[in-house]
This record gives C-alpha cells, sequence and structure tokens, in this order.
DNA sequence: TACCAGGTAAAAA
DNA sequence: TTTTTACATGGT
C-alpha cells in the first residue's frame, strides 16, 4: 500500500463527477461513501486506486492508496499518479473556460452551479477511441452494458481482499480477441472487427493513437481518425475530447448534444447537426467544454432560467 | 410488446 | 452519386 497525494487546480469538486461517471460495476468502477476505486494498467503492474477528497473546494486535495500483489517497486505508482490526474483532470484551468462563456445565458448559470466540474478523460486514447465506438448509435445505457462485459471477458484482473478487479483491456489483448467473444459481449461483428483491426494496426506499429496528443491541429487529428474504417466525424470528435482533452472538440453530429441545444436554448425546436456546429461556434476553443457542462445539467436536472 | 436510442460502412438505387 | 439498410441491447 502506497499513498500519494494530488493537489489539483482549483477551484475543483470530487464528488459529483465521480458519482456520475461510476461504471455500474463496483469491480470495474465505483463510488461509495467518498471513495473512488478503479484498477488500472501501469504498464509494468496493475494498482487498485482507492481515491478520496482529502481538501477544500479551494485549496483541493486528492489522496490515492495505491495497492498492488506485485512486489513493492514492481507496478510504477508514479504512473498510477498520472493516470488519476488524467481521469480526474487535476490539471486543468477552468477559469479561462468561465470566463469565455460568461456572456451566455444559460453557460452563466451552469458555470456558476457546477462550477469545478472537469470532462472525465481516459487514461489513454485508445480507451476513448474504443468506448466511442461502442457507443456508436446505441443508448449509454445499452453501451455501459456491452463496455462492462467486455472489460469482464478480456481485462486483465487483480485480486485483493477476496475481490478481483478489472481493468481496461489494452490493444495487445483486444488484438486478439475472437468476434466470438466481442459478440458474446453483445458488439455487433463489425464493431468487433473495427476494434480488432485497430488494435492490430497498434500492436503492429502501424498506427500511433497515442501519438494524436502531440497533434496541434485538432481538425488534422479529426482527418486522420476518420481515414480509419469505423471511425467516423462523430468518433473522432469524441475521442479527442475524452481521450486528448481538447477542449475544442465538439460532437455536432450527436443526438444527445442537439437536443441539450434545444432544450436549453431554443425552447425545443430541433436542430440539424450542421446548425448545431454553427451555433457552437459561440463558445470559441471551449465547445467541447460547454456541451460537456449542458450534459451535466440536463444529467442532474439543472434548469438554468430557474 | 413494440419501438427507439450519443453512427457507420456497405449495399442498393 | 445519393439513399437505404443492417446492426444489437436496455429502457420505457
Amino acid at each position: 500500500m502506497q499513498q500519494i497525494t494530488l493537489r489539483p487546480c482549483p477551484p475543483f469538486v470530487f464528488a459529483l463527477p465521480a458519482a456520475v461517471f461510476s461504471a455500474g460495476d463496483p469491480y470495474i468502477r465505483s463510488f461509495r461513501r467518498g471513495v473512488f476505486r478503479q484498477l488500472l494498467d501501469t504498464g509494468t503492474g496493475l494498482v487498485l486506486a482507492d481515491i478520496r477528497s482529502t481538501g477544500t473546494y479551494d485549496t483541493p486535495e486528492l489522496s490515492l492508496s495505491l495497492s498492488s500483489d506485485y512486489g513493492e517497486g514492481r507496478a510504477n505508482p508514479q504512473t498510477a499518479a498520472e493516470q488519476v490526474a488524467a481521469i480526474f483532470s487535476t490539471n486543468d484551468d477552468l477559469i479561462p473556460f468561465y470566463r469565455a462563456v460568461a456572456g451566455d445565458p444559460v453557460l452563466s448559470v451552469l458555470t456558476a452551479r457546477l462550477r469545478g466540474v472537469r470532462v472525465p478523460v481516459t487514461p489513454t486514447v485508445f480507451e476513448a477511441l474504443t468506448d466511442s465506438i461502442i457507443e456508436q448509435q446505441f443508448s449509454l445505457a445499452a453501451a455501459r452494458s456491452i463496455k462492462n462485459r467486455l472489460i469482464r471477458a478480456t481485462g486483465k484482473t487483480l485480486s485483493l481482499d477476496n475481490s478481483v478487479y478489472y481493468c481496461y483491456p489494452g490493444p495487445s489483448v483486444l488484438a486478439k480477441t475472437t468476434e466470438t467473444t466481442f459478440r458474446s459481449c453483445g458488439l455487433t461483428i463489425r464493431k468487433g472487427e473495427y476494434i480488432r483491426d485497430i488494435s492490430r494496426q497498434v500492436v503492429a506499429g502501424e498506427l500511433d493513437i497515442e501519438g494524436f496528443r502531440d497533434y496541434m491541429d485538432t481538425e488534422q487529428i479529426i482527418d486522420d481518425l476518420v481515414k480509419i474504417r469505423g471511425i467516423g466525424r462523430w468518433t473522432a470528435e469524441l475521442t479527442i475530447l475524452r481521450g486528448l482533452h481538447r477542449p475544442d472538440a465538439f460532437p455536432a453530429d450527436d443526438v444527445g448534444i442537439r437536443r441539450f441545444i434545444s432544450e436549453f436554448y431554443l425552447s425545443g425546436r430541433k436542430i440539424t447537426a450542421a446548425e448545431a456546429r454553427i451555433f457552437s461556434e459561440r463558445w470559441g476553443a471551449w465547445k467541447g467544454f460547454a456541451a460537456y457542462y449542458l450534459e451535466v445539467a440536463d444529467h442532474l436536472g439543472i434548469d438554468p432560467a430557474g
């Protein structure tokens, strides 16, 4: 057991995002009694991370308890801490975002109500990409169920205190996952092919997904991603928002995002993806974060007019 | 019980 | 070139 302390950039809230995005399977990801728990793959070993908030809103502090069944020093605790920092976006400075949308009638209310909330981020770009493929077309509830089954079927495991925890499978595992396994988890045969083909390209060194972090231009990343079979613009933009954590990635094709704009700004009038893309320009380089705040507000039933 | 839900590629027209 | 269709599970 090792203890590490993270000091997020204020303002920071922990409980709300942790609660909203716990997985529905406590052995994959859970949030109970103030403790967020997830198994992380550091590359040199698996680490079960227990994360709790020990600071305040303006002087935030996250305390990590890292457990492993590997010998001391095998799994790198610093890598685990970096993954936790990524998941909770602890290094985000939200103030420029809040300043940019201060004149927006809806977001000025939401950023006050949700002050400190960050877009949840996956430890790897690969995870964001496979997540997004699984979520294509389906309701999020259905996608989550399928995702959890895939993690249980293929993810590495760690046994601690008579419990078995599962972590998200990497490309080396998914490259070898059979059609039968994908299908038994509820994926379409087609989606199984997408994920397996992408994983094989990553393993073969033909595709450097994590390397997209180094690209300067978001549009260039979208152009490169949509060349891959199974990835359309929606998947590319969602991946860039959740995996690369770019504030300007805005999945305009998303029916949810279009619904939020419709409900919050247009008295329910439906809009097309093209209209949503134009609408989002009012949020400039922060349109991705803006969309996420609308999503959380919708999820929590917050009425920006009330 | 139906029917729809945070797309995409491939087939058909 | 543009328009349809198949896909698959969970919620209502």
